[in-house]
DNA sequence: CATGTAAGCAAGTAACCGCTTGCTTGCCAA
DNA sequence: TTGGCAAGCAAGCGGTTACTTGCTTACATG
């Protein structure tokens, strides 16, 4: 094991580790011992427990990539509901990460808007898909594009996030629940329905 | 001060250590000193940490109030625009709370399910209103009712967890906010617009 | 063979954790 | 005046925390 794979695996665990306890909880004791690596050798690479959870989140924000939406809109339904999808996909996968991130906003504010910072480019992304597609004459309802896109997106990060804390309410399939939400929300910009 | 006062005082001061920094921030030490009172003592009235901790949410989950909507809808438009603007305040006092227990869903998943179930009875509450205002014709579109809950209040949640972790997603304010979120919500449902 | 470098290991630091013990203080009712 | 009860206080329990020190092992390059 090469020093570059000690430094990732190091990473990787502490990712894995906050994601499921938190900066608490994800101690140097039990990241070292996920990352398959002496205690000692954790602190070499890293000075501090602190810098080393920020670069396993800046690491990991880095590598991200997400679902473009097309630069020019032709068909909004399908390219919203394909969209919403892979965005949704995206949220669940990430949804304890995301839980544990924002549930430490009031002790680490820093580094919750880090790990945050993604779901801002994609609501800009959104935000100017809405704008031009409406502008194209393509939606036909008079509405606020960054409000239409917090909607959206609001929608699919609360059924992400409270799919397994409250199943009760959301009883339906995460498919069949994005339909119904796609189905709602392209009425309310005015979308010609999806033609199948 | 009699021992009541400080069994609450405890339940009080857990419940807000509890929300700013979770279950492990918040120590007995801490929570004994908010509370204005020996560590010995908290011993004394809960016999661990856990069931502190345990019954400070279940204390506040008791005596928590929310908006009711109509048993019978008339004016869909007017009756939800208020009923957001109350539940979105009513979720924004509360953000730090339901960020911490989400956040803890990994850990202590019975914990945050006790502290979620407001929101499925809510959940339930806007569903069937919604069911009841179609059925009377006060609806004109083809929705599912469970669904058109979810948008609104995923919209809702996103907006009042989101707004300072991410001030850039939500340039606007609350009351703007909310009646851009429900002029789109009307609209999918097949509402009549508010008449002024 | 010599040297540098990255890792392991055992041990130890001071501080904090949940929780307990023993004893004292103050108040309220009989 | 006496008894009981709720609270305070000082101290301590074993365990864990982030982080450090000193020393050893292994390997790769000259």
């Amino acid at each position: 094991m090469v020093a570059v794979d000690v430094h990732e695996a190091l990473l990787k665990a502490t990712l894995k580790l906050f994601a499921e306890m938190g900066s608490r909880g994800a101690t140097t004791r039990r990241i070292a011992k996920e990352a398959g690596v002496n205690e000692v050798t954790l602190f070499r690479h890293f000075p501090t427990k602190e810098a080393l959870i920020h670069a396993a989140l800046h690491a990991f924000v880095e590598q991200t990539q997400y679902m473009r939406l097309q630069e020019v809109p032709v068909d909004p339904a399908n390219e919203l509901t394909e969209w919403a999808r892979d965005h949704h996909k995206h949220l669940y996968k990430l949804r304890s990460l995301i839980r544990t991130s924002m549930g430490e906003f009031e002790e680490h504010p820093e580094q919750c808007k880090q790990a945050m910072c993604v779901s801002i480019t994609i609501n800009n992304e959104l935000t100017r898909y809405l704008a031009d597609a409406r502008a194209r004459g393509l939606l036909s309802a008079d509405f606020e594009p960054r409000a239409a896109a917090a909607m959206l997106m609001g929608t699919l990060f609360a059924d992400a996030m409270g799919r397994d804390p409250m199943p009760e309410r959301y009883p339906y399939s995460m498919k069949d629940g994005i339909d119904l939400y796609l189905g709602l929300f392209l009425r309310a910009i005015g979308a010609r329905p999806v033609n199948l």
